[in-house]
DNA sequence: TGTGTCGTTTGATCGAGATCACGGCGGGGC
DNA sequence: GCCCCGCCGTGATCTCGATCAAACGACACA
């Protein structure tokens, strides 16, 4: 398995011999029997924008190649308030092994189609398959690493500098190809600004605010909301604080 | 293995024959020989408060396990802004497989007595034994969880909340055996009012005043800065936001 | 062409928490 | 004893982001 240098696996196991062509036929993980057994039980979902995929506390009761699309993770207090947790991109593989029910809600940011795999017949693979808990433990540790990232910026940036830092950290997993640093980039923003906003431990009139800021410096260009160029992301770079 | 109910793991595999009482000989996941090698490269270290394991961008030389005291594990921005993203007690297993040099820095927040390992040893045995890979993906997972719980916190809880859901943190860290709800609990406080401000993304001064306005409340009583006592953790879970 | 809704932007005001300033307490060295 | 220094608490003030309020543009539909 090698890794792309953002650290994702640019290899992944493959999970369905149905999926596209991505993932299809990459990986030596699985022998030809696991990979049959899977392929008899997965299926192909597509989900709207706004769908959950699983709400707090419910049952799991399996786990999905991300095909396209992204999947959004959030944990939300008693009175409503809201905190997106983490984003999953294409091709993440989602899932939480050994446990009877979710902790978070995840939910489509943008129209999602996913390859999706009983709890069963993963957790046997498991077992069966040192390779596979390799490639869940470095993916784990990939995404604890994102937590804590995260966690920086949720408890001591301030508001210019977490949507300088969302607005980085969009652009680098839209676009996997790594640029050279100070190349233009232009990508969609995969959210509304609500979610940005949950994203960032916000309100929306404040994202809204630090948006039209950094337009107005020059720093980016948006169009029609969601549209958003970077001419020299290390313009933006300056301002995410680190 | 078998997990406690906070979903820690009560028998951590022997990572040390010389490790105290609790870790000795209580896991099946190695073999003879493998526990040999270990004990062979293995070494006890105690370090004193504020002594730091690894920085930042540091080369990973060793993992150890947590014989007693808190590591603090914090990431830094360049103008000196610090956030602690984990906190590890015993008998937590403490590194990060698979990675050159650290991403963050590790620090005694207390006195702290562990038992250390090189890299190449742990990292031959990885590849050797899928049960320590297995208990490594547990524990991963865990630290994850915990992560996603507090980037809610961070996020979207108000000062007062932050505070009460540290205590409540710490009750549970330190106190593993679980009380019922409502008994009294008393605990020493691990860090100092700038570790916690760390913590929670504010600064000392505002969680010394969110203390004292618990205290005021009488949900908790403070003796000599670091003794707390909470007669009844329902009121203070009441004021944790969840 | 109007009329509705939804997501967004912008303006005005408020307030929680940061910042600045100072004083108290306790432990260690001499 | 005294002084020093690190940690902590508290008061006064300021500021950033939340809150409240209104309007705009895009789109759907009659």
């Amino acid at each position: 398995m090698s890794e792309r240098k953002d650290g994702h696996l640019s290899e992944v196991p493959v999970l369905c011999m149905t999926c596209d062509a991505r993932l299809r036929g990459v990986c030596g993980v699985l022998d030809p029997d696991q990979l049959l057994s899977l392929a008899r039980t997965s299926s192909k979902k597509r989900l709207e924008t706004g769908a959950e995929l699983i709400g707090e506390a419910q049952a799991i009761e399996g786990y999905s190649n991300i095909l396209s699309g992204v999947v959004k993770l959030t944990k939300g207090l008693p009175d409503g308030r809201e905190q997106i947790v983490g984003l999953q991109f294409a091709p993440d593989f989602m899932g939480r092994p050994f446990q009877a029910e979710s902790a978070i809600t995840a939910q489509a940011a943008t129209n999602v189609v996913l390859c999706s795999f009983p709890k069963r017949t993963i957790e046997a693979l498991i077992r069966q398959s040192p390779l596979l808990e390799h490639f869940l433990l470095k993916q784990t540790l990939r995404e604890l690493d994102e937590a804590r990232d995260w966690m920086l910026t949720l408890g001591r940036k301030n508001a210019l500098e977490k949507v300088a830092s969302y607005l980085l950290l969009i652009a680098n997993a839209i676009n996997p190809a790594v640029q050279p640093d100070s190349q233009t980039i232009a990508f969609d923003l995969p959210m509304s600004r609500l979610e940005i906003a949950d994203f960032l431990g916000l309100t929306i009139e404040t994202v809204s605010r630090q948006l039209t800021k950094l337009r107005i410096d020059g720093v980016i260009e948006i169009n029609q909301n969601r549209h958003v160029v970077v001419a020299n992301p290390n313009r933006l770079r300056l301002r995410s604080g680190c």
